[in-house]
DNA sequence: TATGTTTACAAAAACGTTTTTGATACTTTA
DNA sequence: TAAAGTATCAAAAACGTTTTTGTAAACATA
């Protein structure tokens, strides 16, 4: 139905590798052909089928945004939204195609990454979700395919890195909830092996450090970043803890926050009144919960943004592999109550 | 570097054309043969090329999900993302292979929706987003791709949709309204001319008048989904009216409701005690706000997933176009106030 | 035993491009 | 004016599959 190159070749009167060359601006070409060529292109409404330009040519311009575990996820979680946004906005302002693919921990297994970019024929992915305990971890680094990864670091020399400066950014995030007078704070973290988990860590320990404060060993709760862990564990901590043994709650993610919160109201106590809460993130769903959450703002459009130009320029062999850091923001609100000491 | 369907047939001695019919099921082909080349194609880690197999074969399984707008939608809306995780899931249980593709008003205007799918080489899609006013609206019907389209009709026969009764669901939710003791209430409408628009208020009107109520035409406010018009409207009508001269907002969706909340508030008055407010959607972001905001789920997850088995179903000829209406839930949350009569 | 039928495979065509190679005609150079 | 270079294009090869066509051997039928 479509017209093929071969339409247009037979139109124009001239050869199917006149044609490919006219459509791309080769040199080799007479401006009285190529025009021609156009005009019939343009009447036939042709379109270069692209699975056909993909196999032929040598080097694919195409990317992927590779999601681990985005279906496991049942919750609502804005960040892999505002990644894809932040990636699509990129492709579709410099006319790159780009597809987005959902992998897990056992499709890891199966299939490799560069692999995967073979099947598709993609030059590069941006990876989002991955564990240091998922195959692709090692084999990333592998692979001659470039790729960025969103939030961790993996060794290899085609593999950069897209992240905030987590340890800094948790150490302000402390250091303001110091600052408004709160001195025993709970930690309520993410995975306990996730590199993100260790920075925010080391983030919080140094701004207690600094200010001569020490979290005891039981004031701390692990989840897996999942919501509901969040408000199981501050029901825990409050049935074991006494009132006000702690007077705040550092959350390593907004949804722990929102999660610690609904623990907190469903125990009869009121944020930021009788407990503080502070998030981390910058999800959109922070701006309306009640009370507004106090949270570090990512940019997650952004980092989706940078991610797809760092890719994009390692694939043109523009930029080498890189660990790019992008700034943060501490977005102060109305969860944290100011103490009078 | 990665083995190709000729290494296969050279290290299993026999001819290429076997070594496809071996991996794919076909009939004539030596028990004994193919074992031995399914054996040899493990060694060698042979992944097909995805990309020369959509080209060779004649018939394409490939699904996409087609976002009109995603870019522009600055806002957060979680509506998209629990869209793909329905047809991801679909895709994802069934093998098949899904891309996603943003578009918007002008880009569909440069390429149809079949011109899109022979590029890609995909066999239909799942369309979001699309205006009446918009390309795609009128081309649809005439290409020979399946394609299912959500929350709008479009006519032709090879293109369903996958809907609520969003007219009964709006009916449900107005006399719930009503049922509250509400007689004053103002609409926070949708775009105007959009079909669940339209469909909305059909709603809201039968119940209305069916309770013998009639809203007066300046206790409607229009908007195009955006939150902050809802605000901007809302801000304005308190202005113009008096204090209590309605006693309720419903709004089209949860966004515009989530706006609306945002100007009460911003007015100085209270939700729900001065003013009711319920929304439509069923976000995930309404359990969060403050006050919870009683809305009707859509339940979208699934309303992504039936429109990829109903997609899917129509390429492999197992189904015909048709529409699939699917069921809506009142959910009943803190945002309305009960008036005693 | 001659003839048809089936089985199991090889060989080649096809998909729609890009890229390489080759060839013709025109232009420049000495 | 002959040789060399250049511009412009056609022809063919290549990408990695699937699908079609062809064919030899094995088997069945009369």
């Amino acid at each position: 139905m479509a017209a093929t190159i071969q339409d247009v070749a037979r139109a124009a009167g001239v050869s199917v590798g006149t044609v490919s060359r006219a459509m791309n601006n080769y040199p080799d070409i007479s401006a009285k052909t190529r025009e021609r060529i156009l005009k019939v292109a343009e009447e036939l409404k042709y379109r270069p089928n692209l699975v056909a330009k993909s196999l032929s040519s040598k080097h694919s311009r195409d990317i992927a945004l590779i999601l681990s575990g985005f279906l496991e996820d049942a919750m609502f979680n804005d960040f892999e939204t505002m990644l894809m946004k932040g990636c699509y906005q990129f492709a579709f302002e410099h006319g790159l195609d780009i597809s987005m693919y959902v992998i897990n921990s056992r499709t890891q297994e199966e299939k490799s990454y560069e692999q995967l970019c073979y099947e598709h024929n993609i030059a590069g992915g941006i990876i989002f979700g991955i564990k240091s305990t998922d195959p692709y971890f090692t084999s990333l680094a592998e692979s001659k395919n470039p790729c960025v990864t969103i939030d961790v670091e993996v060794s290899g020399k085609n593999v950069s890195s897209v992240t905030n400066d987590h340890m800094a950014a948790f150490d302000e995030l402390t250091q303001y909830l110091i600052d408004q007078g709160h001195r025993r704070i709970a930690l309520v973290c993410g995975r306990k092996n996730a590199t993100v988990t260790a920075q925010r860590m080391d983030g919080a320990m140094r701004a207690l450090e600094r200010n001569g404060l020490r979290p005891p060993a039981d004031f701390v709760i692990y989840t897996n970043f999942l919501k509901e862990e969040a408000t199981d564990g501050v029901a825990g901590f409050l049935k074991e803890h006494q009132d006000q043994e702690v007077t705040a709650f550092l959350c390593m993610s907004d949804m722990l926050a929102i999660g610690t919160v609904e623990a907190l109201k469903e125990a009869g106590c009121r944020v930021p009144d009788d407990y503080s809460v502070v998030g981390y993130d910058g999800l959109y769903v922070t701006e309306y919960t009640d009370p507004r959450l106090t949270t570090v703002d990512q940019n997650i459009k952004d980092k989706g943004y940078e991610a797809a130009h760092l890719l994009f320029d390692m694939i043109e062999g523009r930029r080498s592999a890189q660990r790019l850091i992008l700034p943060h923001k501490l977005e102060i609100r109305d969860s944290v109550k100011r103490l009078e000491i």
